[in-house]
DNA sequence: GGAATAACCTGGATGC
DNA sequence: TGCATCCAGGTTATTC
């Protein structure tokens, strides 16, 4: 599934395409792809035909690319992108036949690459674009990865920056938790408070760092959630070194190749095998519809939820 | 206001 | 073989 690591390949592989592309055609051929978008596929398409694409961001698991405004101008708008759970953004020659689930796609104009087309395919259709307004950053940092510039789609304000971010603060995460009184796992899993993370890099962090899904994340020492927040980081520059994590042809990267980070997991998706660490079944629960995934050794169940 | 839950969606896997 | 059911999970609206 696209959590950070995942995007941000896709937006490394999407920047050097689109950066000073004009867009010279949108075709919108399922409008559910336009969810987060306030008119309908014609407005988007209208909206989007004629505009250059200026670089390519990301915060957390949202994509944008600013477009250029009029005369020279910085920026207003951003065409932004969320994968959902198997949304795919792949780059194809121009009049390449339509993908499986293609739901838009862009043809655009690249001063050093000739045409190209941007494909959004999703099966799920849990994804979707939208044409954004870019709004100053709270914090006068720039809005994300790919871009220098302190703005980010109105609709992405919300989201925290990750942990990979330069801008995001350690002790404002610590304080956070410190008021939680919600299982770690789901406060991990709450993109206002830390970015890009999801169900399986939640679990790997966790089982990296030792603590058990259900603790209350105020119940953490500042020693623990040191620890945590570091695992984080080492999971996410690991699995975004390995490509992302691909169990089937749901992620892929730009170019429709898939990551290499699934074979380096310890604990997600790995019920009843042995713990890397001390050899006892990893286990799988029921955790807020979805599962998770740790070992109840290494994992210790902490006294309030046992 | 914080926390928990359901709904959205498709296709592969499984059971009968 | 064919049909029904379950499951995967990111985000958000709704409910408590």
């Amino acid at each position: 599934m696209p959590e950070l690591p995942e995007v941000e390949v896709v937006r490394a592989g999407l920047a050097p395409a689109v950066t000073g592309a004009l867009v010279l055609g949108v075709t919108v051929l399922d409008e559910r792809a336009l969810t987060r978008h306030t008119g309908d596929g014609i407005h988007f398409e209208t909206a989007l035909t004629g505009r250059r694409i200026v670089e390519a961001a990301r915060r957390g698991k949202f994509l944008w690319l600013p477009l250029e405004g009029s005369d020279g101008e910085p920026a207003r708008e951003a065409l932004v992108a969320h994968l959902g759970m198997s949304g795919q953004i792949l780059l194809r020659e121009p009049g390449a036949a339509p993908e499986r689930h293609e739901r838009v796609r862009l043809d655009i104009q690249h001063p050093d690459h000739g045409d190209l087309s941007v494909v959004f395919a999703d099966q799920r259709t849990f994804g979707s674009l939208a044409i954004d307004a870019l709004i100053p950053t709270s914090d006068a940092a720039p809005g994300g990865w790919g871009t220098t510039a302190a703005s980010v789609p109105e609709q992405v304000a919300h989201i925290a920056r990750d942990p990979l971010d330069p801008a995001f603060r350690d002790a404002a995460f610590r304080a956070t938790l410190a008021r939680k009184d919600s299982a770690i796992k789901r406060v991990l899993l709450d993109q206002s408070v830390v970015s890009g993370v999801g169900n399986i890099y939640a679990d790997e962090s966790l089982w990296a760092a030792r603590i058990h899904p259900e603790t209350p994340a105020k119940a953490l020492s500042t020693r623990a959630v040191n620890r945590l927040l570091a695992e984080v980081r080492v999971v996410l520059e690991k699995a975004l070194a390995e490509g992302g994590t691909s169990f089937d042809a749901q992620y892929v990267n730009v170019n429709g190749q898939s990551g290499y980070f699934s074979h380096s997991l310890n604990a997600y998706g790995r019920t009843s095998q042995p713990c890397p660490r001390c050899g006892r079944p990893i286990v799988r629960v029921s955790f807020t519809n979805r599962s998770s995934h740790f070992c109840p050794h290494c994992q210790r169940v902490p006294r309030r939820a046992a």
